[in-house]
RNA sequence: UGUCCCAUGGUGUAAUGGUAACACACCGGUUUUUGGUGCCGUUAUUCAAGGUUCGAGUCCUUGUGGGACAACCA
């Protein structure tokens, strides 16, 4: 049998030539640092379905690493909330890290740095060293304690990390080269004075390492063989690279590929503008279910399999992309269409009778679960004489175009029987409060007749009214009304926020067969859309949200005209 | 007037010097007791100019366009 070759991605040929090369017994060994000051969204997703997935895939190793460098921005909130994401989309690590953790052996490189004569101490201002540096196309000028002895480096480095200067009043910086064309390579800080307690050494510490400076240190720590992070870090690899050189101790040293950075349209990805979102209650917090975050994408319904299959569909690569967001719909939809049981839920009633179906009596009548899946097996609804069913099913005259229910003609209430409709009775204002209706005895669903089998256009969900349920229904929509909502420069993103991103509803009624469902638990409400229980629910006070509308050819239609 | 990166349908991603393909979107058809799903089909692609080669999306040169870099953030 002949194996098709599956194509890879520069990552995965990088990887597989790193494996040829080592031979027998080589195992790559990626990570995942995110810095715990955000929720992960799905931007991370695709990082950590990369990195992960990679482990996966070459059976190898990956650590999860919080680079936790900065505890100005850093809390165990969001650390927490980060493990429950990655675990929630399917992937464990094989090591739990933080940079904190090697703290101490940063600081005793830095020490081996400084009597090597590579890094100094520096007590000029943040802006004297702005200064300094000059622009990309000038070069920078030397700092005047650049020279410094080694004895005195040391030990104002030591008194630095003991405290007895004030924050923010000498760094440490890495002697490199202030003429570098690479801003990185200008004498890049490594270590500033900072009086923060941190989240896991608490007041251990008063200085703290820079990322440039610790994250390669880490990754060598850890014996990471791939270090793969987003494309604006190119320009640091040198640096990367350079600080490693400094430490190691043999012929290994982790290496820095870099891919780009997922950019989705009608969504914006910046972690600042997000907390901006939250901060100032555009959304009800950071799992508000029209966010892009992990803890969104739950509450709304989207599932882990949806966000893997999206993951790998858009591929890794280095040009700047803009994701259709209805790539990720599609596998939403996908996903859900699968695994979601068929419920009917009415979300604007409507009321009609059946004038010649007995009074007084119900009958059960059974529906399939899931038309994708039999195993899902059958329920049992209740069939009544008085039913709701959608307002826009019924108009009393229609177009020709017009499948559903019209004065004089027939469809199918699904599972149910076939009714024509017949009169209806008006309030003072005209609008419908009742739609009279007959119905074909014989028609009923699956019994076998003739008429059970007849053909109608249209085929309408309902409930019945002797047992529907009054549900709360939360209606969201995308958040940003334009494409590129981050991508204006004369106009502020919070422009573009959808005014109608979540409509809240109370008038919807469902099937009984639903007033058990809990949080998380989704639905396919038929002929409308994908719908999951909000963690708002209780069970006397159903919350659903929809996840996705169904796509809806006669809407598509309609908006044409 | 610096260094680095990138350039394939509308949007993404493949093609690893040998017939430019796949997904989404779009449009059309078909099936259907969900105007859902499924199935079939249409439209549409190598930034430009030179060069190397029997042969270039792929290699080279130049140009053009886009992006990153000048935080005591990561």
């Amino acid at each position: 049998m002949a194996v098709e070759k599956k194509s890879l991605n520069f990552i995965e040929a990088i990887i597989e030539e790193y494996l040829e090369e080592k031979g027998e017994g080589a195992k790559i060994h990626t990570r995942f640092p995110p810095e715990p000051n955000g929720y992960l969204h799905i931007g991370h997703a695709k990082s950590i379905c990369l990195n992960f997935g990679l482990a996966e895939q070459y059976n190898g190793l990956c650590n999860l690493r919080f680079d936790d460098t900065n505890p100005a921005k850093e809390e165990q909130e969001y650390v927490d909330s980060i493990k429950e994401d990655i675990k929630w989309l399917g992937f464990m690590w094989d090591n739990e890290c933080f940079t904190s953790d090697y703290f101490q052996q940063l600081y005793d490189w830095a020490v081996q740095m400084i009597k090597d004569g590579t890094a100094y101490v520096d007590d000029q201002s943040p802006a004297e060293i702005a200064e300094q540096k000059k622009t990309p196309t000038e070069p920078g000028i030397k700092s005047p304690y650049r020279d410094r002895s080694v004895e005195e480096n040391l030990d104002l480095f030591e008194r630095m990390k003991n405290g007895e200067f004030p924050d923010g009043s000498k760094v440490l910086r890495a002697k490199i080269d202030m003429s570098s064309p690479n801003m990185h390579m200008r004498d890049p800080i490594m270590y500033r004075i900072l009086r923060k307690a941190h989240h896991r050494t608490a007041d251990n510490w008063c200085i703290y390492p820079m990322y440039d400076y610790a994250h390669g240190e880490s990754d060598y720590i850890e014996g990471i063989t791939h270090s793969i992070c987003t494309l604006e870090f190119e320009v640091h690899r040198p640096l990367y690279n350079w600080f490693l050189e400094q430490i190691k101790d043999g012929e290994y040293a982790p290496v820095q590929r870099e891919f780009a950075r997922l950019n989705l349209s009608y969504t914006i990805m910046s972690k600042r503008k997000l907390l901006q979102l939250v901060n100032e209650r555009h959304v009800a917090g950071w799992d508000d279910p029209r966010m892009p975050t992990i803890s969104g994408m739950r509450r709304r319904g989207y599932t882990p399999a949806a966000i893997r299959k999206f993951a790998d569909t858009i591929g890794v690569a280095k040009r700047e992309n803009v994701i259709d967001v209805a790539l990720l719909e599609h596998h939403v939809r996908e996903d859900l269409n699968k695994i979601t049981p068929r419920m009917m839920v009415v979300t604007d009633p409507v009321k009609i009778i059946l004038t010649n179906y007995p009074e007084g009596i119900t009958e059960k009548v059974y529906a399939d679960n899931n038309p994708e899946d039999e195993s899902a097996g059958k329920r049992e609804m209740t069939f009544s004489r008085e039913l709701y069913i959608e307002r826009s099913d019924f108009m009393e005259d229609a177009p020709k175009k017009y499948f559903r229910l019209s004065l004089g003609n027939e469809v199918r209430l699904k599972h149910g029987y076939i009714i024509k409709a017949e009169s209806v009775v008006k309030d003072e204002n005209g609008d419908i409060t009742e739609i009279h209706c007959s119905y074909d005895a014989d028609s009923k669903s699956g019994s076998g007749t003739e008429a059970s089998k007849r053909r109608v256009k249209g085929t309408l969900h309902w409930v019945s009214a002797e047992v529907a349920l009054p549900v709360e229904i939360r209606y969201y929509d995308r958040l940003f009304t334009d494409e590129a909502p981050d991508g204006h420069k004369d106009k502020d993103f919070l422009d573009f926020i959808n005014e109608h991103s979540l409509e809240v509803s109370h008038k919807a009624l469902a099937e009984p067969a639903l007033k058990d469902a809990k949080p998380e638990d989704k639905f396919q409400f038929q002929r409308i859309g994908y719908f999951c229980v909000d963690k708002d629910s209780t069970p006397e006070h159903l919350v659903f949200n929809r996840t996705l509308t169904l796509r809806d050819t006669w809407a598509k239609m309609q908006k044409k005209k």
